[in-house]
DNA sequence: AATTATTACTTGCAATTCGCAAGTGAAATG
DNA sequence: CATTTCACTTGCGAATTGCAAGTAATAATT
């Protein structure tokens, strides 16, 4: 049936298992990382982007991170039809942890965007100020 | 077959995708966190510590992380049956990323191990120098 | 106003992965 | 030498996922 069912099995250990049970999967993170610093608010451009990502569990995706108050969603004032999604504060505080698993990528694999990585090498905190900042100025409004 | 089928998928974006390709299951950072904090280093010490995995999925989860070289193992000199488990300096590197979704966790859940976690509020940077003091002083022969 | 397109999904089904119980083989223990 | 321990593998039913094909609501086009 593709949805929860609150097993309370891992629960109240470490804090990690909480973090493990909301995002261990193989695309929480990547749409938590595309609406930070992509900019993604639609169902649709998470859709396009990501070749791979099966309807349904992009729909179960949304949902569940949904539940967990790490991102939530409005209609399109402009377009009826559309779901805009943004991240909650909870979402938000996730930036230093994707900060993290991009520098320990970027320093032992192969990978992308060398002027992110050499920005986040650079200056962490400012990084993450910056993306605070970005967050805000949009939320300024809705809680 | 539950084995690896080198998907080339994601490679080479964003080095987040190739963290999630390597971490992003229910499993690993459990084991690498245990490895890290709790010295786990057997088979049998995981097998008996996560009621819910599964032996193949352990297994499973023990052989991919050695092929991302996370961890790495050697037979024990004192028990033939035995195989030691531990960390890389690339596995060790990810403490970083553990502190982060731990914080994260406590900050915005209830959870338990509330030394740990005031540890890491309080100096961030002296606990993980400890753990990586503590790993390279169990592998000063080993790479 | 009626038709077509777009958006955000759901449904159905085959394929993959997982959880559990029961092996297996090699080494240690009694 | 028999038994136990350890690190797995195998088999199988159950859950999860991927893919194709809907669907319902709104928007755009004719």
């Amino acid at each position: 049936m593709l949805r929860n069912k609150t097993s309370a099995k891992r629960r109240s250990g470490c804090p990690l298992n909480a973090s493990v049970e909301m995002l261990g999967d193989r695309w929480s993170l990547l749409i938590i990382r595309d609406m930070m610093l992509q900019g993604f608010r639609s169902y649709k451009e998470f859709m396009q982007c990501y070749e791979g990502i099966a309807t349904n569990i992009l729909a179960d995706r949304l949902r569940k991170l949904t539940e967990y108050g790490i991102i939530a969603s409005e209609p399109d004032p402009s377009d009826g039809r559309k779901l805009i999604y943004f991240l909650t504060a909870k979402g938000i505080d996730l930036a230093p942890v994707l900060t993290e698993m991009v520098l320990w990528a970027a320093a032992h694999e192969d990978t992308g965007n060398q002027a992110l990585v050499r920005q986040m090498r650079e200056d962490k905190e400012k990084l993450l100020v910056g993306i605070r900042q970005r967050w805000a100025a949009r939320h300024s409004l809705a809680t």
